[in-house]
This record gives structure tokens, C-alpha cells and sequence, in this order.
DNA sequence: TTGGAATATTAAACACTGTTCAATTATATT
DNA sequence: AATATAATTGAACAGTGTTTAATATTCCAA
């Protein structure tokens, strides 16, 4: 059956094209301001054919969501290799705010823009399996770290919600712009100095 | 000139009107799924007058920006009476939480929603001279703590920044409701959770 | 190769959006 | 009461997400 199978093809291609244009398009306008018609006229098909792909312009937010979280999962991988708790702890750190950095439009996506929630608040998607399997990675790390004698008057939950918070705080800011009116000396590595502290924190607890 | 002096009134009163309606149309539906038709509708007014009162809908944003940023000073105020340094630091957590809890919509206008930073980047208006104002403070009082021998090793501004961003961050994931999927025992509580693992952090430092 | 079925794609329509502006209504002054 | 001024309107413009009937294309069997 190689005709189905080049069809399969075919519709997986354009399916990849309007993600992609979607992609590009949520990071030069944001998502709001991208119109349905704005991917129709990148990919040079006409607005309708976009909901023969995707149900409406949030599943296509949807998916690059999803994908999101696989990028990020893929490089918290290698935290694997790091035996001690602590030590992987400050490395999931770092990963996470150079994720966050790198992919500030796919961060904003996944972490700080409103719009479709309610999508995976009943439906229990790959999407946010993933987004709390990150958590769930993070909570584990704190985990060993208590067990190991660190941070010790902690409660496991709220002390990882912090960390999360932490991290999330200086990124969000700073890709929301809410850095650059505060009139810092070195604005912009203040994420970089920020983070600096937080290691330090966390060697004293 | 009891005529003129009406007049203003009137104007001031439909100003007020207008952004009454906004603000609790932007807590219902959010800033970008309110029309100004909707605003409009709401203080039985046709669309067309709201721009004899505002340039556009970035300055009905913008001025309930700045009237936020007002009453988050007016509730900072208490803290002159603090003393001690560190207690005044913890003071300063607790009540931005609080304000950022009670007043979500406001905390979304001030610290996290997108729209129109590019409004204050150029002009200094007053709104986020307060904001900056704000972190002003938050530097003095953790300028305080350091001089007190607190938080030995600390660079200020990373520092300062650093906490800025943890209570920013449990607010902001609460608000955009990151906190619901990530399956916690006490969900309801986590950001109060958390925020007493930040003072325990403290204490250690 | 051709006819018909299935599929892919389109263009037009609907109800909405922010914003502008000429026309209208209401008010104040002379 | 007539006129000047200010307040308000409603229609229009160009844009939005989405639906759907019509069209174009592709496929397969006869």
C-alpha cells in the first residue's frame, strides 16, 4: 500500500508545515496575535484547510506544548549520569533556565501564557503528563537530597514548589520583560547572577 | 464656574465608569477577550465614547496598571514601622503575596500579562516608577539585612532579584494555574506552603 | 482510458474584534 | 431663541476565529 502510505506522508507534511509556520509565527507576533489566516498565508494554502489538520487554533498551541516538554525532557536527560542528589539539583537548575532562555517563546508557552488550560485540565494529555513528570523529577531530587541530610526542617512539597517557583520567577520576569525597568547594574546577565545566589542558597541549607 | 466644575465631574465620573467596567471585565474574561465593545455595553455607552476618554485600550490597561501599583505602596506601608531588617523582609514576602492572591487580576496586569510593556520602556511614567520603586525598597531592606551580617557572601542586586523572583514565581504559577496539574496533596495551599519554606530559608541564611 | 467515488482544498459567509470619523444630539452661552 | 460648543452616536474599515457548501484534485475499478 505505498499510495496510502504516501498520503499518510503527505498530510504528516503538511501538518509539520503548519507547525512550523505556527511556530515561527507565535515568536515574531505571539500567540494571540497570530491569525489563522497569518499560518494560512506562510504555508500558502487557504485558512480553512488549517482546521482539517488541527480542531482550532489551540490544539495547534496544543502541540507545540507537547513538543515542548519532549525538548526539555530530552535535555534533562544526561541528569541521569549525576549521582549526587545535590550536585544534579544545581544541574536541573541550569538546564532549566537555559531551556528557558534558548526557547523563551516555547517556555512562555509552556509556563507563563494563559490561553488553553482548560484544554488539559480534564483530559489527562501527554502534555502535562510530561509538565508533571518534570515536577515529579524535581520532587524526587529534593527527595534524596532530604535524605541525605540537606534541607533538613523541609517539607518535600513545599520546598520543591519553591525551588520550581524560583527558577520559573527569574526566567518569567525576565522574559516578560519586567526586568529591564529595574534598573539593575548588569541587567542582562541578572538571570545568570540570580541563579549565582540561588546556588549559594542552596549550599548553605 | 459651578458649570465647568460639574462638567470635569461628569468627565471624571464616566472615566471612573470606564475603568470600573474594564477591571471587571478583564478579571472575568482577561485583558484580551475584552472588547471595548463589551466595556461599552457594560456602562450603556456606545463604543465610540471610550475613545474621547483613552487613546485606546492599552491606556484603560495602563492606567489601572499604575492604580495597582498604588495599592500595592499603600499596603507596603505598614512595613516602615518594622525595625528589624529581616522581619521586615518577611513582612514584605507576605504581603505581596497576599496582595498578588487577592487581587490575581491585578498581579496578572502589573507582573505577568504581555500587552504593553513597550508603553513604559521610553516614557517614564509614574507606573513603574512605583514598580521599580518597589524593588527599590526590597533592595534597602535586604541592603539592611546584609549590613547586618545576614546573608554572608550575597551580591545585592543577584540576591534581591532572586527573592523578587520566588514569591513572583509561586504567585505567578498559582494565577496561571500551573499548580492544579502538578498533583500535590495540598494544591489549595501550596503558594502559603511554599512561602514558609522561604522563611525557613532565611533563617538559615 | 474513462467514470465515479473519495479526498483535499477553497472561497464565501458569520459573528466577532479595535479603531476612526462624519453625523447627530444635547448642552451652554450670548 | 439662536448660535456655538461639547458630548455622543452609529456606521464603516480592516482585521479576527470558525463553519460550510462548493469546487478541485486524486484514486481506483471497469
Amino acid at each position: 500500500m505505498g499510495i496510502a502510505d504516501r498520503k499518510v506522508r503527505e498530510k504528516e507534511e503538511l501538518t509539520q508545515q503548519i507547525l512550523a509556520a505556527a511556530k515561527s509565527l507565535f515568536i515574531e507576533k505571539g500567540f494571540e496575535k497570530t491569525s489563522i489566516r497569518n499560518i494560512a498565508d506562510r504555508i500558502e494554502y487557504s485558512p480553512g484547510i488549517i482546521y482539517h489538520y488541527f480542531k482550532d487554533k489551540n490544539e495547534i498551541f496544543h502541540t507545540l506544548h507537547t513538543e515542548g516538554f519532549q525538548e526539555m525532557g530530552k535535555r534533562m536527560g544526561i541528569l541521569a549520569a549525576v549521582e549526587n542528589p545535590m550536585e544534579r539539583l544545581k544541574a536541573m537548575g541550569r538546564i532549566y533556565i537555559e531551556f528557558a532562555l534558548e526557547n523563551s517563546d516555547m517556555y512562555d508557552l509552556m509556563f507563563i501564557i494563559e490561553a488553553p488550560m482548560h484544554h488539559l485540565e480534564d483530559k489527562d494529555d501527554d502534555c502535562w503528563t510530561e509538565g508533571s513528570g518534570t515536577f515529579k523529577n524535581l520532587k524526587h531530587t529534593v527527595k534524596q537530597c532530604l535524605d541525605k541530610g540537606y534541607f533538613e526542617g523541609h517539607n518535600l512539597d513545599a520546598l520543591s514548589f519553591m525551588i520550581w517557583s524560583t527558577v520559573h520567577g527569574m526566567v518569567s520576569l525576565k522574559i516578560r520583560k519586567r526586568t529591564d525597568v529595574i534598573e539593575l547594574a548588569e541587567e542582562e546577565q541578572i538571570v545568570e547572577k540570580g541563579f549565582e545566589s540561588f546556588l549559594k542558597v542552596l549550599d548553605k541549607l
